[in-house]
RNA sequence: GGGCGAGUAGCUCAGUUGGUUAGAGCGCCUGCCUUACACGCAGGAUGUCGGGGGUUCGAGUCCCUCCUCGCUCACCA
């Protein structure tokens, strides 16, 4: 705190700052959570918690981490600010089909596959690279100045939350929430996985829909046309289904056809729920073991089920297929096969057309292959009963989602939830639980390996497959807090959390799993806010990936401009839910904004602080009031109203009593309307004007320079505690070098107190009578191209601003110099001549006469004053006539009509002042 | 196809329960190197609030309808 204001350099060392910074951020223990200090472990701070989305451990840092984290430390460090017991969880999830994908990646570039190591050496390459990298995003975190309790580092695949995964699915199954379930899943031939419904996602395509013509077995001549996408698994049709009510085929109902190519025998069966009378021909092929909804059909008309592709999707004579695939036809990807069946159905005459046809596709959301429904054993999660408590909570308000529109989304997923399949024929992750008896046919799930089957003694297996990666994901809340031991402080402390930061992408994959685990393991919610914000883009709208080329990396950021332009940048551009557009191809104009704030901002403190010198300044409560000045009042109230304006963006920071109320469900969580009102206190109000305000009362010195020394250093050590949640580097080297004691404030700006009102402070208008000169002077040099070296002559007229009445200078002597200064105007006596020039008119009636003689073209002047009259008589007239319409004063609100009747007096005002100017200006 | 949302200044968006002359940031135009800052200062321009209809004394705000985008879900083969 030795530093002196004259050691600034020129421009702010964003490089060196940041990495000296935060090592004392980390040495201090700035971000340090102790759950002693905490309410419901027995300390005196509410709690904050705030549990970060775990980065694929793999991944590289990009503008959505850097969204995403900049959003959490900003409200991290606010709440820190508050005086919250503040915890921002960090982690790392193992991401289990991702990572395993870049392991796979690896090994095809050395000609291998996963099978060639075998699945223990896979594990363990696996492991050591994660091991070498798995830290780099963490890394990459801290260079952007995430405030994070790094002690407490997660990561899903550790020990710990192993056990939490173990415990997780052995409740469940105790609950009986989970169960093997025979069916067809979506499966991903690339990944040689099954995947749940979400990571299955559907693009719409247009592809061909394919007309095929089954004979009768017993009269070739006629037979019933079908429709398929898929024309392939047409060789595993059991059976062709038509609705029991559908007069065309009514009389076929019952007989056989024959399958072409496979030349097997499939009766024509009636379906009512399956078939779709009104679309295609009405008549559906029933192809079991390839498509859930003849996997369904099949199931009630009990017909066997053929498979015909293997895993990787190749034409195969799989279970039950007995040799219904030619034998050129298999080993072929089901992508030639379909060509090549299409074909052959061509040359049999059997394809009666191709029509064109959109449909959704699935692909895998790894890999983006075309996924396969396949038949297949897996472990489901019943949902339905999980699903109601996490309903209740947004119902009941006990959580609320950000901004509002994605509720209905979270309602509607929920009220349509379907059960969800977790087993993932993987080899990193969790391995399910589960143990195979090879005796008898126990199936054990347990916490403990078991040794030998409980039931027969027997030699048992284990399950092959490894858990879906989202089911570590939805413990995250509370397996990081020491979950499945509920004796731990942390628990106690910091459960439930408070906000959730994340993109809506993952609304369901992991969002609404959360809240659902919450209730399932916790007994409440994981936390009471869901704040989804947007997607970074580029300047086309198009999301920002590395696969696209069109990714911008902070670090780049970083080292151009700084961390805290980027984080400034992001934080301002950042709307309720609205999307971020970046442009990747000029940077420099992207991060201008932040760029030029912090810039800014460094000079103001350089010349604030200069300027204040080095001496400790007086408490601003030890300055008795008669010595502050308007322009002291002034900021002073409007530091009050900025304070107002961040609280209202940022808060209310959490419910009471545990539910949201109706008046309080939206608000919040504003970040861009924080960062303007800061933005604007500091350099709109602070730097343009009370600074400004101040330099001929620092110039002098004596008692009124100490106030004015004393005010500008109180109002930015506030200004800068309301951007450290922002820019968290430049405020604390400016901030420590601010002259107040040490001891009045602390050690670090991140952990001094939020900025209060001071209600001694009451909006200031007489101070902003003298604003208002200024512009109104100003705006006549520029409108008359008076050159700036000119100066001009004007007295001031004021009237009736509570002792504020007088027609001589004195009563700006306060401001003469600044006036003098900004203006480039000397005020004179008015001793009640007229002068030729221009009046401007004032707040509360007041009045600045400019005199004009020599140096403005009064002419145009003149046009202008008239001009703005006719406008003024315009609307002072629609005014009247609504006054006098009794319509409107007997029905609207009465301040309503009072305050239009205000409006008007003070409008009859101007305009018999503009009528005034008016006549002076043009002559009589 | 079901559900939801959006269309306000060139761009990105604010506009609380209908009620001052519809705002901000960026961009744009003009003039300034005024001894902290040209990454700056001062001044300025710009809107049939998507179209049409309705309710009302009064509509960007409420209702209907149409158009255009977007998100989300879905087993129409």
């Amino acid at each position: 705190m030795t530093d002196t204001a004259a050691d600034l350099p020129t421009l702010f060392d964003h490089q060196s700052a940041e990495a000296t910074l935060y090592k004392e951020w980390l040495d201090a223990g700035l971000f340090t959570a102790d759950p002693a200090r905490a309410k419901r472990a027995g300390g005196d701070r509410d709690p904050f918690v705030i549990v970060m989305p775990p980065p694929n451990v793999t991944a590289v840092l990009h503008m959505g981490h850097g969204l995403n984290n900049t959003v959490q430390d900003v409200i991290v460090r606010w709440r820190r600010m508050c005086g919250d017991e503040a915890l921002w969880l960090p982690g790392t999830d193992h991401a289990g089909i991702a990572t395993q994908n870049v392991i796979e990646k690896q090994l095809g570039t050395e000609g291998k596959t996963r099978f060639d190591l075998g699945r223990e050496a896979f594990i363990e390459r696996t492991s050591r690279f994660v091991a070498e990298t798995g830290g780099t995003i963490l890394d990459q975190l801290r260079a952007i100045g995430a405030s994070c309790d790094w002690s407490r580092t997660a990561y899903t695949l550790s020990p710990e939350l192993s056990l939490a995964v173990r415990e997780a699915f052995v409740q469940l199954h105790e609950r009986g929430l989970i169960y093997r379930g025979h069916r067809v899943i979506h499966w991903c031939p690339r990944c040689l996985t099954s995947l749940s419904d979400e990571e299955a996602e559907h693009n719409e395509e247009t592809g061909s829909l394919y007309h095929l013509r089954y004979p009768l077995a017993d009269d070739p001549s006629r037979g019933i046309t079908i429709a398929t996408t898929r024309p392939e698994t047409m060789l595993a049709d059991v059976a062709v289904a038509v609705h029991p009510d559908d007069e065309r085929y009514r009389e076929l109902i019952g007989r056989t056809l024959t399958l072409p190519i496979a030349d097997v025998q499939i009766p024509v069966i009636a379906d009512e729920i399956g078939v779709d009378p009104a679309f295609g021909t009405g008549a559906v092929k029933i192809t079991p073991a390839h498509d859930a909804n003849d996997f369904d059909m099949g199931s009630r008309h009990n017909l066997s089920m053929p498979v015909v592709l293997s895993p990787e999707a190749t034409m195969v004579n799989g279970a039950d297929a007995g040799s219904r695939v030619p034998d050129h036809l298999i080993g072929l990807d089901r992508v030639e096969a379909r060509a090549r069946v299409v074909e052959m159905l061509r040359d049999s005459g059997v394809l009666v057309r191709i029509d064109s046809h959109t449909h959704a596709v699935r692909h895998c959301y790894r890999c983006d292959t075309v996924v396969e429904p396949r038949l297949s054993d897996q472990w489901f999660v019943k949902m339905k009963p999980l699903a109601e408590p996490a309903l209740a909570a947004v119902h009941k308000r006990q959580i609320r989602i950000l901004p509002e529109r994605w509720e209905a989304v979270y309602v509607n997923w929920l009220e349509n939830i379907r059960d969800w399949n977790i087993s993932r024929q993987l080899w990193w992750g969790h391995r399910i639980p589960v143990w195979y008896c090879d005796a008898c046919s126990e199936v054990t799930v347990a916490r403990e390996d078991p040794a030998a089957c409980p039931k027969c003694g027997g030699s048992v297996r284990q399950d092959e497959d490894v858990l879906d990666t989202w089911f570590s994901s939805w413990l995250w809340p509370f397996s990081t807090l020491g979950w499945p031991d509920k004796s731990t402080k942390d628990l106690e402390a910091f459960y439930p959390t408070d906000d959730l930061v994340t993109a809506p992408e993952i609304l369901f994959f992991w969002v609404a799993r959360m809240i659902m685990g919450g209730y399932a393991f916790m007994g409440e919610t994981p936390f009471h806010t869901v704040y989804l914000h947007g997607t970074v883009r580029d300047m086309k709208h198009v999301k920002m990936s590395k696969s696209l080329g069109n990714g911008i990396d902070p670090l780049d950021v970083r080292a151009a401009f700084g961390t805290d332009a980027l984080r400034y940048t992001v934080t301002a551009g950042l709307g309720m839910g609205a999307d971020v557009m970046l442009d990747p191809n000029d940077l420099e104009k992207s991060f201008a904004p932040g760029r030029n704030f912090v810039t800014k901002l460094w000079n103001i403190g350089r010349f604030l602080l200069t300027n204040v010198g080095t001496d400790a300044v007086q408490p601003l409560d030890a300055i008795d009031p008669a010595r502050l000045r308007r322009a002291d009042r002034w900021i002073l109230a409007s530091l009050n109203n900025a304070i107002s304006e961040c609280d209202a963006a940022l808060g209310p920071a959490r419910p009471e009593n545990g539910a949201w109320k109706e008046s309080e469900l939206y608000r919040g969580l504003r970040l861009s309307e924080y960062t303007e009102s800061a933005r604007r206190f500091v350099w709109n109000e602070l730097a343009d004007w009370y600074l400004e305000s101040t330099k001929s009362r620092l110039a002098v010195g004596g008692a009124d320079g100490e106030v004015a020394r004393a005010v500008l250093a109180h109002s930015f050590d506030a200004a800068l505690r309301l951007l450290q949640p922002v820019v968290p580097f430049i405020t604390d080297i400016l901030w420590r070098r601010i002259p107040i004691a040490t001891e009045d404030r602390g050690d670090f700006i991140a952990r001094a107190a939020w900025p209060v009102r001071d209600e001694r402070f009451t909006p200031e208008s007489e101070f902003e009578i003298v604003r208002e000169a200024i512009v109104g002077i100003r705006q006549l040099r520029s409108d008359y191209a008076i050159p700036p070296g000119q100066r001009v002559q004007a007295s001031l007229d004021t009237v009736g601003a509570g002792g504020f009445a007088s027609r001589d200078a004195t009563v700006f002597q306060e401001e003469t110099a600044f006036l003098a200064r900004s203006a480039r105007t000397d005020l004179i006596d008015n001793d009640g001549s007229t002068m030729n020039g221009a009046t401007i008119l004032l707040s509360s009636g007041s009045r600045i006469h400019v005199s004009l003689e020599g140096v403005v073209d009064l002419e145009k002047e003149c046009r202008k004053a008239r001009t703005e009259l006719e406008k003024l008589s315009a609307q002072l007239e629609a005014l009247v006539k609504r006054l006098s319409n009794p319509g409107f004063t007997d029905r609207a609100p009465a301040n309503v009509v009072e305050a239009e009747r205000a409006k008007q007096t003070e409008w009859t005002a101007r305009k018999a002042q503009l009528a005034e100017k008016v006549a002076s200006l043009c002559g009589t």
